[in-house]
DNA sequence: AGGGTCACTTCAGTTTCTGAATTGACTAAC
DNA sequence: GTTAGTCAATTCAGAAACTGAAGTGACCCT
């Protein structure tokens, strides 16, 4: 199967990964979440080709995660902003960043996140919304709804 | 500059979207969390190739991710099980469901998660770990270290 | 007039991925 | 005791994606 296939399968985290999911997708995430909007600042903080990022930002533009406004008339030049659904994205990019700081890094974490609302320097967690106890792998137990196990079987089975 | 050399940088974003941040990982990934162990259901849930899979099953054994383990000798057979490391990516691939789920879904989530230790289904958040509220993008102020300002600064100049 | 900025586009060469076939070490059925 | 099947791969040619460097067009600044 293609990498494009995955947006047309019914499971939301392949869809989701076909979008957003592949490196520099998530290096122009990161960048927009410092404070980056323009063209230069993803080319030269994320080190990807202009073609590349070209591609990249259409297509997010297109899929609704960010928008393009112009910032200047004459010469006309844009950039490039986060839409309600591109925000949401952003548990999906510190997570990676706290992953990455526990099992990668080789010092203090290169950035810090504050929580604006309690001033303090946080760690975010994932919890559970019901009960709002943290939640890790061996606490959750997924369960397939009926059509997506019927599908899934069906994989399990042909070939 | 190549996505191999995201390994490299200070970031430890790059460095994580670098083992785990292109499309097949998070379907492998995926697939373990929903309980799949073997190469061939890897294969017929994720839909990649063999060459590909093979190849990431192995990067990921490299970088600790997980671990391949014989589960029957004569024949010797393999079955692939994560690590701390790679457990602890669960928050990652939840929070791009949730975001699937949110913005790309079409009907009721295809799978559910259900909080073992309080027994209801849940929708896990983000919350700061000082004053347990959850937390989203406009909450949160990133606060770049001093050394990796630094290097960040020197990118904006030279070119 | 000459140089610089910015958001791209073009293109040749390289790398990576796909799909199909094949391998090797077995087991299970006829 | 051949034949078929299972499973975890590997091989390979053709296709797709990416890289790096150069170029473009609409300006502005000196």
């Amino acid at each position: 199967m293609a990498r494009a296939d995955l947006a047309r399968q019914t499971c939301t985290i392949a869809r989701a990964v076909s979008l957003v999911g592949d490196e520099w997708t998530f290096m122009i995430l990161r960048e927009m979440f410092l404070g980056g909007r323009r063209f230069d600042d993803f080319q030269r903080q994320t080190g990807a080709s202009a073609a590349l990022l070209s591609q990249r930002l259409k297509k997010l533009e297109a899929e609704g995660v960010i928008r393009k406004e112009a910032y200047s008339e004459r010469p006309v030049r844009f950039e490039y902003r986060m839409t309600a659904m591109g925000r949401e994205l952003w548990p999906a990019v510190i997570t990676l960043k706290q992953w990455g700081d526990k099992w990668l890094g080789d010092g203090p974490a290169p950035v810090e996140i504050v929580h604006k609302s309690c001033g303090h320097v946080t760690e975010p967690q994932m919890t559970c919304s019901e009960c709002g106890e943290p939640m890790a792998a061996h606490d959750a137990e997924p369960r397939l709804s009926e059509p997506f196990d019927t599908e899934r079987q069906a994989m399990r089975k042909n070939s």
